[in-house]
RNA sequence: GAGCUAAUAAUGA
């Protein structure tokens, strides 16, 4: 069982679905790991029907999902967007009592988020205990924020994360300052970038990239430019 | 020992 979830996994990596499907009929039994590889296998190559229907025949086997699996079924969920199948999951999550899971728990507020659904995203992580609250929480529903336009809520959370004393991370930065250019709002992209002239975050690549394109949208070539010339590494 | 959550530009249809 355990080298027929590796195979399955390897030939999902390399693009081969129908020999990931082959690997997994040949396995003699599946447990939990092998119907999440399956499933996620299908869904990593934007075949959620078929994950979906692995996700019905997994329940009618008896064998019950976990937090991986929930996680990989709601990263599908809002890859198609679709809010109603999201929230089945959430049902069966609830059922399964993983709904205190910070893994889960951030994949259900990226799922809300991505389906539109940004007020029930805000809802879920206030849910969350603020200890258990972490990096990935905090920047999912900033990016959240960010990409139904509102740059301010995301930047007033960005805020409210430093004085929680959370640390971003590279991704933070990212949406934090994808949201600046989405709103154009020059003076707060800078200040954002001030944040990261000590760090060592600034070095990173998507970092980097993201700071040319928020100046260049906000109009100031000249800043796209100079934070060009310092980057360190381009592509 | 196997499955593992958040973010990012442009172009084209």
């Amino acid at each position: 069982v355990f080298s027929g979830t590796a195979l399955i996994n390897a030939h999902a990596r390399c693009g081969r679905l129908q020999d990931a499907r082959r690997a997994f009929d040949a396995m003699r039994e599946h447990n939990v790991i092998s119907w999440t590889a399956i499933i996620s296998a299908y869904s990593k190559h934007n075949e959620f029907g078929e994950a979906f229907l692995f996700f019905e025949r997994m329940l009618l086997s008896g064998v019950a999902p976990d937090k991986v699996t929930f996680m990989v079924l709601l990263k599908a969920c809002a890859s198609l967007v679709a809010l109603e199948l999201g929230k089945q999951v959430h049902a069966h999550i609830i059922k399964s009592s993983l709904n205190c899971n910070i893994f889960v728990g951030n994949s259900l507020i990226a799922m809300y988020a991505k389906c539109g659904s940004i007020g029930e995203a805000h809802q879920l992580f206030e849910k969350l205990h603020y200890f258990d609250r972490d990096v990935v929480s905090w920047t999912t529903l900033i990016a959240g924020y960010a990409q139904e336009g509102l740059g301010q809520e995301a930047l007033d959370l960005f805020q409210q994360m430093v004085m929680e004393g959370i640390q971003p991370n590279d991704v933070t930065f990212v949406s934090i300052l994808k949201a600046c250019a989405s709103v154009l709002v020059l003076e707060q992209g800078k200040r954002i970038h001030t944040h990261l002239i000590d760090g060592s975050l600034k070095a990173y690549l998507n970092v980097g990239n993201v700071l040319v394109d928020m100046y260049a949208k906000c109009g100031s070539i000249d800043h796209a430019r100079q934070a060009f010339n310092t980057m360190q590494e381009r592509d």
